[in-house]
DNA sequence: ACCAAATCGGACTGCATTGGTCCGGTTAAC
DNA sequence: GTTAACCGGACCAATGCAGTCCGATTTGGT
């Protein structure tokens, strides 16, 4: 259905969440723990969230005692295309375009098929496009957003 | 990793390939035994991407001997979008936005996650740019074209 | 110097989705 | 009446993903 991965979408979570307590970029860290707790999602996820966003070099760790995560850059500079792609590796709708190395078992057809890659650059740029605090919706509080009608 | 189902891509294939016999929208019908040859993509499978593409209303079929498929559409009225849509089913990326019936499990923080349906827009609108005659690459025979850089 | 708290970096398992196949029934041309 | 094709299910295997856990390492505090 092309959808994303959980993970991804928790890493949306995750990260408007660091930015709440975290706009001036020094003020504190956050660990993993309480980020658990204040998003509901279950504590192991959200470190393996943090891991391969701080991987990506979208966060900031810091280890040891009093350690914990803290966000690189502001949320405005942050795009979907980014998380998604620390998350679930690079963007392509199709196998064939990326690895290139071991072409598909079928490119006989491959050829006929043609140009996925037009596809795929239309997706990145469309997500490229979308900064993370563009999907953290106002101040609205809660509960109250479940369903707004699309378009 | 976002990416569209084999299906989907098998879809694209077989539309284009049936175009390609039938461009005048009454020649003659292609029957899923043909196709199948012709592509490469096996017999059942195509079988199941037709039913999912006539029932879409994608394409026509005739049933009984001598029956088969054909486009309903010329290929330039076609967009990735629907050819999705008609394989994957409706085009969101997470699942909170279009069941709508049952709300997830975690909508406490469906709310602070908010907007996938701005990226999911965002997508459709891509995609629904794109059509199928613009995936056929022009008229590079085969075996060619396996790695033009995009543009 | 030691301990506690936290990340790091693996591996590991259960589950869901998908890719692919098959079969009986129906339709329609020859 | 026979044959060729679609129809519409059910069905199974496998890939990938969500989620968990454990040991090692780092670092601040006592």
């Amino acid at each position: 259905m092309l959808r994303v991965s959980k993970l991804a979408d928790y890493a949306v979570v995750v990260l408007v969440k660091l930015a709440a307590d975290n706009d001036c970029v020094d003020c504190g860290v956050q660990t993993s723990p309480s980020l658990a707790a204040s998003t509901g999602v279950p504590e192991p996820t959200v470190a393996k969230v943090l891991k391969a966003l701080s991987m990506s070099g979208l966060v900031l760790s810091q280890r040891g005692a009093r350690g914990g995560y803290r966000l690189q850059r502001p949320l405005e500079t942050i795009s979907i295309a980014e998380v998604i792609a620390a998350i679930d590796g690079p963007i392509a709708l199709t196998a064939c375009v990326d690895g290139a190395s071991s072409g598909c078992e079928v490119q006989r057809m491959c050829a006929v098929h043609g140009r996925w890659d037009l596809v795929n650059d239309a997706i990145r740029d469309a997500l490229n496009r979308i900064t993370l605090s563009e999907m953290r919706a106002a101040g609205i509080p809660a509960f109250l957003r479940t369903l707004t009608p699309a378009e």
